[in-house]
DNA sequence: TGTACATCAGTGAACGCGCGTTCACTGATGTAC
DNA sequence: TGTACATCAGTGAACGCGCGTTCACTGATGTAC
């Protein structure tokens, strides 16, 4: 089979010879990326250890080197997931057009970075709550930190300077919710449909909008 | 084992004899029990049928005669999870008190029916994303149903009439998906966490507060 | 009402298969001198 | 620089297990007469 040779290969087609630890650290990185692209269209609960061996050109055995399990294996992919994740979040921030048209441009840089790593995303919505209990657990701290940011972001805006600690976390844990919602809508939604991407960025931007808009009519109750 | 002579029981302990269609009726409610007490810290993928068909107190075999795979188990589970949900929304709507405070009790009628029905809300959130092709549309196709009625009860509204179809829709995906949210956090929450419960649906009030108040200065764009 | 036959929910043996995990191993890379 | 030994990523055989599915069956319920 011409899968079976993966691993070596893998080596063998760089042209100056590496180190055991580099090599040690592609093997692990190779199962990492077979892993993600079986879960295309799958859950982790669906993967078998054996399965994902061979994907990346191994021996089932040879797994053990890098991962105790596949659990183990999950809370390394969720750690690479949400690395993506901040780095999108950085880019939002240093947008230097973020101020002239905050919603479209941080609505346009989810959409981008969603498109570019699919499969990052696929797998955080998914396992956020199908998730065995250390993913899911994982996900959800990360996801609660990202919120906090959030909220810190927006005590910064004047308007919002009135509001409670509470109050803007609430309305963060809002916002995040439903772009959440439309990071599942595009990673769901038919491949290479340009309007059908146009109309879920539309409907993101809306929402946000509709929730900037409550702010001037808020008044904290106890 | 006493758990083997469970489907037998099941009729035993009854006083009059029931008809053969009765029974079967009965066993296949056992099949759908069986799963979704498992389903409890699960998923349908990591559920066997060998498994359901033990804790229903039934040979493995026996499944076959009700559904013809643990996918078809899965929608028969959708629909039952989605006559719970419908019966909240016919809840929510005929309480005399809604029109007074209807946030407040709109939440509370929620919440009710969540701690009702934890297995049914679980389920649903669970496999909402994760679960298998056909489990995952038949959520996604009852959900959609389920913003569009709601939509329809928002149109009602006097300051809401002048709204578009396509407005009234997306802010009725954001208070089903917001409250969703809360489904989530009431399902994965400590069991009987008394002082957390009123956090969750405090929060949950404040939610859908934030979104009614965006109302009054919603303009929209094309 | 009684008899003879049909239906069919549930049984139990058997199958081949992929699973996670163990173990002793190999041979290339790394290190000490 | 050359040699001798240590390390350790990846191998391959083997294991016992639970899985989904097949098949011929049993015996209580249902039906026709």
């Amino acid at each position: 089979m011409a899968d079976s040779a993966g691993a070596r290969n893998l080596v063998r087609v760089t042209a100056e010879p590496v180190s055991r630890q580099e090599r040690k650290q592609r093997t692990r990185q190779a199962l990492l990326d077979a892993a993600l692209s079986l879960l295309a269209e799958r859950t982790l609960a669906g993967l078998s250890l054996r399965e994902v061996a061979k994907r990346a050109g191994l021996v089932p055995t040879a797994f053990y080197r890098h991962f105790a399990s596949m659990d183990d294996l999950g809370v390394a992919l969720v750690e690479e997931s949400m690395r993506t994740l901040r780095r999108m979040l950085r880019a939002a921030r240093s947008d230097p057009t973020t101020y002239a048209d905050i919603i479209r441009s941080s609505v346009l840089t989810l959409y981008e970075h969603v498109r570019a790593n699919e499969d990052h995303f696929r797998f955080l919505t998914r396992e956020r709550y199908a998730g065995s209990g250390a993913v899911r657990r994982a996900i959800s701290v990360e996801l609660r930190l990202f919120s906090s940011e959030l909220a810190v972001d927006l005590a910064r805006f004047d308007y919002l300077r009135e509001w409670t600690t509470e109050d803007l976390r609430m309305m963060a844990d809002l916002i995040v919710t439903a772009m959440f919602e439309t990071v599942l809508e595009l990673v769901e939604a038919r491949p290479h449909d340009a309007a059908n991407d146009a109309e879920i960025v539309r409907t993101a931007e809306k929402r946000l909008r509709l929730i900037v808009l409550a702010v001037p009519n808020w008044r904290s109750r106890p």
